[in-house]
DNA sequence: TTGTACGCGTTATCAT
DNA sequence: ATGATAACGCGTACAA
């Protein structure tokens, strides 16, 4: 039978609420009392009940983290990331997976927070921007943090990195090597990043005095396929680019795998980008230059925003990092 | 303030009791009342609390699902499996993700199986093979699922595919294509399904009447940098292989990427196999063959298995794919 | 077929 | 600084 709170409390000789101030580091407890209570505890290795400190306190000692992504990867660090640092504290991450089209994406999400009663939510996009979503959640007064959020950045706490600059990074890296026609493939429109990748592609093209061309602009949703696509149509142009971005690794490799496909030398035919975990960008061939986004550190962060005892709407910028892969520049000089 | 039993049953005009009795399809219950208690639930939206359930109750309404793989594709397919299934059932899954080479693992799973009080678990390798792990969740009278075990096969019921079977299908493949030295890179040694696909490997050999040169196996462990450094050391070789099957897709990209850094064309010149969840087997160039593992259907008939109200020692063998992606036989005639 | 009373293991309140 | 006792919201045993 697993050990109770009384049978602590009988070998340490105190009352089971003395047992409970120390379990939950009360002030008030004397030095000597406390130890008894912790030889007691590492003797029997109790462990208190989840399910009976959630129903008798206000805490459950649980976090929830709702994650969707088109690439594991992504989700997989993520869980991680915030895991690392519920384990420090005590804290269970409860990681549910869930559908970006699911149309009870919201009821799913509420019914979590409202059953379970975790004592905080990490929100991952696209649903950090679901209005819906977002109402839901408010209704039950429990603090969350949104990762990389797009318009409810004042809402809560968020962790995020600066898309828009980095996309601009690695346009003005794509620059400097020669390349002046530069093809973009977009995210999945219901992704904030998705914009703001765009958007930094456009501003470094404007600090760069070259004209914005829409025909080197293809959508996408985030997966191989989309890269695929997008790769095929901006390959069939007239004039074709001789660099392309995408606004993440999977389609770039999809961009990759086209370009293998009509026997284009990479990069000395063309370069291609990537944005994302650096998972996929290791693995192919070849290695593709590509934004580092730090998932796994973003996780630990949100966590860390999370759980701090003075919970604030405080915004936390993580660093990312270019990783040159490919350097190649144009093979003919762009227009 | 959400809703409880006690204001369904007012609402329903009826007691406590039968609300329960409702909620957890008792029989026995007049079919009026049951839309009457129906009806009042759907009103206010009330959903049982999880933590009063499993307190008051001997279930928990929650399973654990226990999960580490180096892919975390493999993680997240598994996830999603198992997530599936509980949905349908009103069963939470808590996915603890944990590292294989923790010296705490046999703890932390025992550690959420104490506290949470979940209904089962499901195990995937390595941990449903290392002893002390089993020992500590025998001790708690909870049903588990081993995925793909290796040593402790009746123990419990589990799902696998046919690793040995589906090594030795790979090899016939590769044999029948004319290769006659073929290498083999291994998984990690804590992997029972290593083993398994190294005894494939040598069992179509014999059958093939081609005498085993261990020369051509190299160790590994799962990862990229695993099949980049087996990679460099067969090709080292006074008489490298025509072809290479390593067991998994992550060592076949290092693989992949090392034969691309020495000019080799693949497969031309050298053909790569891998065997996996199929997720970067299809990114990489030239896309891999290999044995597509199911994933996420094994974690759907693992909860299955595990949510069956007459749960037994069921071993169930989901079938394995052998997927096609590169033809050529070797360059030159072996051996 | 339905209802009453009690207990699950912990925290919160209020006393000492 | 510590303890007695009442919640928490639900399932279970037993009664009706």
């Amino acid at each position: 039978m697993r050990p109770k709170i009384d049978d602590v409390a009988r070998l340490a000789q105190v009352s089971i609420k003395t047992v409970s101030r120390v379990l939950n580091n009360e002030l008030r407890v004397a030095e000597d009392t406390r130890a008894r209570v912790h030889a007691a505890v590492a003797t029997l290795n109790y462990r208190p009940s989840f399910a009976a400190r959630s129903l008798a306190g206000h805490r459950s000692f649980q976090i929830a983290l709702a994650c969707d992504n088109p690439s594991p990867y992504y989700v997989y660090e993520m869980q991680s990331g915030v895991r690392d640092r519920c384990v420090a504290e005590g804290v269970r991450m409860i990681a549910q997976p869930y559908d970006h089209d699911s149309d009870q994406l919201a009821e799913d999400i509420e019914s979590l927070v409202a059953t379970s009663g975790v004592d905080g939510l990490i929100l991952t996009p696209p649903a950090t921007d679901y209005a819906q979503v977002l109402d839901l959640i408010a209704r039950h007064d429990i603090r969350f943090v949104l990762v990389s959020p797009g318009s409810a950045q004042d809402l809560t706490a968020s962790v995020f990195i600066d898309n828009a600059g980095a996309a601009a990074a690695m346009m003005r890296h794509l620059l400097a090597l020669g390349h002046r026609r530069i093809g973009f493939i977009c995210g999945h429109g219901s992704y904030a990043t998705s914009d703001q990748r765009l958007a930094g592609y456009r501003s470094a093209l404007d600090d760069a005095g070259i004209a914005f061309d829409p025909a080197l602009v293809r959508p996408g949703n985030y997966d191989f396929a989309a890269g695929v696509d997008a790769g095929e149509a901006l390959l069939a142009l007239a004039a074709p680019p001789t660099a392309i971005f995408a606004a993440n690794d999977e389609m770039a490799a999809g961009m990759l795998s086209v370009a293998h496909h009509r026997g284009l030398s990479v990069p000395n035919d063309l370069s291609i980008a990537g944005f994302g975990d650096d998972a996929v960008a290791r693995f192919v061939w070849p290695p593709l230059t590509t934004i580092r986004q730090p998932v796994r550190r973003m996780g630990y962060e949100a966590a860390d925003l999370l759980l701090a005892p003075d919970f604030r709407a405080e915004r936390r910028e993580i660093p990312f990092e270019l990783i040159r892969r490919q350097s190649t520049g144009p093979a003919r000089s762009g227009g």
